[in-house]
RNA sequence: GGACGCUUAGCUCAGUUGGGAGAGCACCUGCUUGACGUGCAGGGGGUCAGGGGUUCGAGUCCCUUAGCGUCCACCA
């Protein structure tokens, strides 16, 4: 053996080097031509900022899969890369900027983009060193970076393609606009929040008549850019005045009564005035009625000279203002309290402006169908859960056109370029030869645009790669429901048209990482937890194992320092029953393959407990559902393994016959290594460590363990039997309240052999012996009883009190078996082994039952 | 306005196809030399949110009510 363990696991020591070793030896490289390529392809972090513990999450599920079926026999490929994320990104680097006291504007575009770039560079490779704390086994010959000149050609292709094939037009539309970026965003970039906002109603004098028209709003500022008013035609407080003119109580223009029957009557006053450029609504009826469209503000959220006094006031200022001067003037019928829904940016949290602007649009329909039509194939996405399916359908079948426009600078540019005299637009991947004649579109394109082919642009897609071709479509996606609609779902339509295909075949979709009390994490709550300090504290291998078994899949985890703490503990276990096995392996000693082996009874019972286990840990791991692998794993290795197998172990390495030693020392090992392979994709850090001092062989290279076969009925029974009687006798000493130093005295109803009865007096310090003295005490133990002098143990109260509350437990027993049993229509419809089950049931209650009373019975 | 999720032990949560309620932590009792006190052994604690239904049998399936949460939705 190569070396002892110290006595306490130390994380630091364990993961320090590993790592490194690991990606310069390639282990991680994907490549082997003999075996069946599995991909993941990373949800690429943005380059913002240090990973959180949502990261660690979403990328250590990734990474149990990748070790998992690495170990399988598959040709592993999981592919990193990080995302440009543009406003984001741009955002922080203004930020850089300002503290600087520069402004982009300063620097221009390009000498912006270098500071971009340097920005890029520096998160990347934190992120890079966290990936590696967290030991996440990815392949970096590989790396891609979602503004990769080869993705740019991709994005490229994408754009022209659409573009050819009628499926990205150029239109002036209502977008959603950000003051703050000063971008249009789509329209999942925009996160409604319930706001007490106030509904203003003004007074709108009709032209030529004292009449007064009352009309509401929310957003008084846009007066300024009203074009009419609106009733219903079949309104008839209204009707009369269709086809009249107001005046406007903000700018005083006058204004055309029109009528359509969008306007609901009952709402408001019935009367709604129409901004078509900064409502999407308005825009629709302006569209019909051909009015003018008038925008009002500027792009940074302030009001333009349409607003006279007002001009160059921040909307809400102008709001507050306007309302005044109204007032002043008479024209304010009332201000109302009014609670609506007000869309931010999801970026920069600014109050969007529904706006006018001239952008570039995906046209969805089409494309979101082809996928609905595959989701009713056999070439369709697997949702696990499953109801994630329902919620990315429903988007599909109810979504809108995508605006990809965004006028920013961090990010691919529209490859779309104008001529300079005629601005004739000169669409291509590549531009114009005579470039001099052109100018290209200043805007870039939204971040998703280029992250929804990250699947197959990371694969070197459009080029027909040898990757490409052998690792796509790829197998699983482990991602977040948050960005389902952001992401997932534009993969699958991008991957649907330009690949006619899935992205990839399955979705692992998991939940949202909460604080100890269930608050979502944050910055402003400040109660975000840094994973790498988590590592710091516990290892990279306790936070893992903590996050993949405590949650149920497609909800929430609260995360929860008393859980980590758990997970180091199970840890140190594994790792204190390494130790062991390590200090009972004599110095020269060679395995020997357990079929030359003589093997007892407890060996066998432990072979079979591991083959079980390994069965339905295995299917755990293939459905992805690692909590129930964790749980599994967990009880194996610390009740089977460590509470039973190791103690019971020792009297056989205490043994004088060398073939019963030999045979244990070789099974704890076998069946330790085993245990190592099965924790290697959830803790690959600890259990690679420790195998290191069983095996030469890199364990995250080692294949996944098959079954040893072992399954003697006799073994079995034996060591039930002797497990049921040491449970016993624990029993009994606390019942009795005899201390474990205090020898007793037992009488089986079976013989017990000579090596477990060596046990029996090592674990609970018991004699069997084939007489015993005076009045008995009987228990049942497992297909038997055990008898023991009641001399020893004296207080009958107590004992009285036991027997009976046992005594009731087993006759509710027996009652609900009874009647089961007596219910005709239960022996005929309930499956034959449930039946034979119960019958089994109630002969051994009866048993119990029996010598429960007879107990009593001798104690009156 | 739609849709979905959650409600199980003091706390945080598991409970795959309906067939005798579980884990971790916390709590109580007892254990101090050889893997581990970061441990060992034993124990207390739940009318599975309420109501109704299907079934021989429901934490599990159906309906319904309530509370909490999330997502979607252009009502001025």
């Amino acid at each position: 053996m190569k070396r002892q363990l110290e006595s306490k696991y130390n994380p630091k020591q364990v993961e320090e080097n590993a790592y490194q070793k690991w990606v310069s030896e390639g282990y991680f490289t994907a490549g082997d031509q003999s075996k069946i390529p599995y991909t993941i392809v990373i949800p690429p972090p943005n380059v913002t900022g240090k990973l959180h513990l949502g990261h660690a999450w979403d990328t250590a599920l990734q990474d149990i899969i990748a070790r998992f079926k690495r170990m399988q026999g598959f040709d592993m490929l999981w592919l990193p890369g990080m995302d440009h994320a543009g406003i984001a990104t741009q955002a922080k680097v203004d930020a850089r900027l300002k503290e600087q006291g520069i402004s982009r504007y300063d620097l221009g575009r390009e000498k912006f983009l270098d500071k971009a770039w340097e920005w890029k560079h520096e998160y990347a490779s934190h992120i890079r060193e966290q990936w590696a704390k967290l030991g996440l086994s990815l392949d970096y010959t590989r790396e891609r970076f979602t503004l990769d000149e080869g993705l740019n050609q991709a994005v490229n292709k994408v754009f022209v393609d659409l573009y050819n094939d009628g499926l990205i037009y150029q239109g002036e539309r209502i977008i959603n606009w950000d003051p703050q970026a000063k971008t249009a965003l789509s329209n999942i970039e925009v996160i409604h929040k319930e706001i007490e906002g106030a509904f203003y109603t003004f007074k709108y004098t009709v032209v030529g008549s004292d009449e007064i028209l009352k009309v509401s709003t929310t957003r008084p500022e846009t007066m300024f850019g009203d074009v009419c008013v609106f009733v219903h035609p079949d309104d008839p407080r209204y009707q009369h005045l269709i086809g009249k003119q107001v005046i406007n109580p903000a700018n005083h223009q006058v204004l055309p009564i029109l009528a359509d029957d969008y306007i609901d009557i009952e709402f408001g006053t019935g009367a709604m005035k129409c901004t078509p450029a900064h409502d999407p609504n308005d825009f629709n009826l302006s569209e019909k009625y051909n009015l003018d469209k008038i925008i009002c503000m500027h792009p940074d959220g302030t009001m333009n000279e349409l607003a006279g006094e007002f001009n160059g006031l921040d909307r809400f200022d102008c709001r507050k203002k306007l309302v005044k001067r109204i007032e002043s003037e008479g024209n304010l019928e009332k201000i109302e309290k009014h609670i609506h829904q007000v869309g931010h940016s999801e970026r920069t949290d600014a109050i969007v402006e529904p706006y006018l602007s001239k952008q570039w649009f995906v046209k969805m329909k089409p494309l979101a169908q082809a996928v609905l039509d595959a989701q009713k194939t056999e070439d369709r996405i697997d949702f696990i859960p499953d109801r994630f399916e329902g919620i990315f359908n429903h988007w599909m079948e109810n979504i809108e056109d995508w605006c990809i426009s965004r006028q920013l600078w961090w990010g691919h540019r529209i490859p779309v370029w104008y001529h300079k005299e005629t601005g004739v637009a000169y669409v291509n991947t590549v531009a114009p030869s005579d470039i001099e004649n052109y100018t290209q579109d200043e805007d870039v394109l939204d971040t998703w645009f280029s992250s929804a082919l990250w699947p197959f642009s990371t694969l070197g897609w459009p080029e027909k790669t040898a990757d490409f071709e052998r690792y796509y479509p790829t197998d699983v996606l482990v991602t977040g429901y948050d960005i389902i609609f952001f992401w997932a779902a534009r993969m699958a339509f991008q991957a649907r048209y330009f690949t006619k295909t899935v992205p990839f075949k399955k979705a692992l979709i998991h939940g949202l990482i909460r604080d100890s009390e269930g608050r979502k994490m944050s910055k402003s709550l400040g109660n975000g937890v840094d994973p790498m300090e988590v590592i710091d504290t516990y290892g990279a291998d306790a936070l893992r194992f903590f996050l993949t078994t405590n949650s149920a899949p497609g909800l929430d985890l609260r995360y929860s320092t008393e859980k980590v703490e758990a997970a180091w503990n199970f840890i140190n276990k594994l790792w204190n029953a390494s130790r062991f096995v390590l200090m009972n392996v004599p110095e020269d000693f060679n395995e020997t393959p357990l079929n030359e082996c003589t093997l007892s009874s407890i060996d066998h019972w432990i072979l079979e407990r591991f083959d079980d286990n390994l069965e339905k840990i295995t299917q755990a791991m293939e459905k992805f559902d690692f909590a129930l692998a964790g749980s599994f794993l967990y009880e194996f290795v610390w009740d089977d393994y460590c509470s039973w197998y190791i103690e019971l172990s020792k009297s056989n390495l205490n043994s004088d016959n060398p073939e019963v030693v030999k045979g244990t020392v070789n099974t704890l090992i076998v069946v330790l290594k085993g245990i190592l392979k099965l924790c290697h994709p959830t803790m690959p850090f600890v259990s690679e460590t420790i195998y290191a001092s069983l095996s030469d062989e890199p364990l995250c290279l080692s294949q996944w363990p098959t079954v040893f076969g072992y399954n003697d009925q006799k073994a079995h029974h034996d060591v039930a039997s002797l497990i049921s009687i040491i449970s016993e006798i624990r029993s009994i000493r606390t019942e009795y309240n005899v201390k474990p130093s205090i020898p007793l005295n037992v009488k089986l109803s079976y013989s017990l052999d000579k090596i477990y009865q060596d046990s029996l007096l090592k674990m609970v310090k018991t004699e069997c012996v084939d007489t015993l003295e005076g009045e008995l005490i009987t228990r049942s133990i497992l297909n038997g009883t055990l008898q023991i002098e009641r001399g020893q143990l004296v207080d009958k109260e107590a004992e009285t009190a036991r027997l009976n509350k046992e005594k009731i437990k087993l006759e509710a027993e027996l009652k609900r078996s009874e009647s089961m049993l007596a219910n005709e229509r239960f022996i005929s419809s309930a499956p034959a082994h449930k039946v034979e089950e119960e019958k089994s049931k109630l002969s051994e209650y009866q048993r119990q039952y029996a010598l429960v009373l007879e107990e009593l019975a001798k104690l009156v």
